[in-house]
DNA sequence: GATGAATGAGAGTTCATTCAT
DNA sequence: CATGAATGAACTCTCATTCAT
């Protein structure tokens, strides 16, 4: 009984949540209304406010949430065992996509960062969804896939700037998902991979591919 | 005195729109205060509206002089004479350092494209300012710089982008221009310069049948 | 309890709609204004707008409710077993009365018509009131009373014509309720009736003298 | 030259007075703004006080243009030489089309008559025009076509009551001039005729009583 | 006299937040 | 815990009127 209490609690914040991540969305920060996200929540008005103490922290725990939800959904989008490359392709892809979809909150989590105007907070959840870049990109210089001399910052720079952009740019005009967006940012990488060429090059093509063939079969297999 | 007249004019228009500029900036698009913006152009709050109908075509000028100014700097930013790299450095530093400058501005670009919550409309003086970066790479390609196969939107995507995520990095830390931004940014920029290389060649191709691959197993992963 | 919190909302719509037939009376559609419409009925601004969507719509209800409200008393008005002269009499006085004391309500009418500037509809309890008089004259004619070839818009445009210019008068002269005005107007309704007459006029002298005595001695005892 | 210089100044003060009668026609009085008078006058707005001292004041020189105007109108209506019921007629048919192509005008009046909200007095034009009516009935008694005992200003209630009331009707149905309008408003005042019949007047006396005791009767309900 | 840019008080309306039930 | 009616501060925009040119 404790539970179903406390299950009723959670599913009714989780309804609130999911209403005002919709509204907040579609309508931005100052055109959402209070109003309509408790009726999309079915609860009244006031219920809102048992939850969140004002629109403000309601939009915090919005924001919050979208950003622990992608990092979820990074790390599910990553397979384990794959190369770094491969990772980071999928990484991209995954981001990219969630971009597309949910552009509004990314750009609006500019303004949970503010405390009433006050300059502006790293937001916990952002670090966490990074580190999920850094440790792929980490695990490569570890693999001598990329070159020490790698600084992650600037690289991490490149990889989500450039897809936040192509994002904007592929909703602006209405277009869906891109993959050479992502092809032509992978590029780029190759150029971080330590310059002992050509041995590397053929010792790399052959248990990628390998491997790469071989989770491919598995897989079908699986289907 | 008919030009004085005019120049009074102007000069009031200048001021608004530099007031609306500040208060946008600083405060947001719904959080400016029409009052506020009034008060610091010093003039009264029915005068805006003789030179803007609203609210919103205030923000459109605000925005379009942004870019505009934005693309004249651009311009005046780049040496003539020098190299094509020299050039992007010089674009992507003047950009850096804009960004930084007056970020909110960028931001609150994306909300001078709709009315009433349209779709939303590519804005012309941005397509303006895009240009000054492909005036340069176009030149680079012509020269032989750059390969033939560059294709421009895709590393328009990562300058712009890479240079806007910093600026956001940099400004949200309170820290001010870093050139070590530019430089690794320009360094991913040598990649693009045709290469006589065999092994070179090679090595692509292995790597671009790592990314078909790579993307069957994004497919199947997804499906 | 539910009966209680409903009455409460209907006496707090009440208060609202007398308070707007005030303030709307005293000083016109554009003149009134909604501060003091709440002020008055002893809301909060924001109240008004939770029982009419805005000004427009209060003003319909406003004007909705005066004639439905000129209708029920102009019913209680007519004495049900009276002649038809009798009654015609009654709602001559009946209307003439209200509209001297609720001229203004008249005159604003027309404002309700409109939705927008948009050409004007018929109000559906304007006609509603209408039927009053129009029941009265049929049963006239029904009885032989009136001559069936009365044609009633035309009659009634003379009757309701006559009252509202002549109260128009008075109220502009600041003088009261003028019984001639009924009286020359009732005078103007013979003429409508059959010509068959003295033994008429004499079968009813007789007839109606005596009926109307005894309705008044019924009502002084009663009193 | 000085004649010039005045009829340059009255054609401007007429070409005011004429967009003033169009617009407040076209918008009523809050409706119509008097940036929209000086462009359809083709005068800056400014000028528009070198006339008028304010709104107010334009609109009683508009009201006070449209009486007098009706009144030439009326008099270039009415045939001299012809019988009072003809020049009756002739004032009839012109008051009521005058109404619907104005009425507005005359429903705008009212507001002329208040300063500042103050009660409302008589405005000198209405007095000029609603005595061509009654000159023609003056007439009419003097060469006895009426009776003696009329009571001019009751009949003239029912005159412009009536004609009021039709046209707005006819202009709420967007029907034009309807003559059958006038030809009832005639047939009222043959009535009015004297009769040399005695039973007729023993029949009169019969609904003076009638109505006498219907007052009675009136004044006992209400109270 | 004529202009029209400038003024600024004031209006209608919205909506985050509260609190009695 | 939940409700939703009530609040009222705050905002954008209008427009009659003024006055320097």
């Amino acid at each position: 009984m404790a539970d179903t209490q406390r299950q009723r609690l959670e599913a009714k914040e989780e309804a609130i949540l999911a209403a005002a991540t919709a509204v907040f969305g579609e309508s931005g920060v100052d055109g959402a209304r209070m109003a309509e996200i408790a009726r999309r929540a079915d609860v009244a008005e006031g219920t809102v406010y048992l939850y969140y103490k004002n629109k403000h922290e309601l939009l915090e725990a919005v924001v919050d949430r979208f950003w622990r939800e992608l990092t979820k959904g990074a790390i599910a989008a990553i397979s384990e065992g794959a190369t770094v490359s491969q990772q980071l392709h999928e990484l991209a892809s995954y981001h990219l996509q969630s971009l597309i979809d949910d552009f509004k909150i990314v750009e609006i989590t500019s303004r949970a960062r503010m405390r009433h105007g006050e300059p502006g907070r790293q937001l916990p959840q952002i670090r966490e969804y990074v580190r999920v870049f850094d440790a792929i990109m980490q695990r490569g210089i570890d693999l001598r896939e990329f070159s020490e001399d790698t600084v992650i910052w600037q690289i991490r720079d490149v990889f989500y700037g450039t897809l936040e952009f192509s994002a904007r740019t592929l909703v602006l005009r209405e277009q869906g998902f891109d993959p050479t967006v992502i092809d032509n940012l992978m590029q780029l990488f190759v150029q971080y991979r330590p310059s002992s060429q050509t041995d590397n090059a053929r010792g790399l093509d052959a248990s990628e591919i390998m491997q790469a063939l071989s989770r491919i079969e598995t897989k079908l297999s699986q289907s």
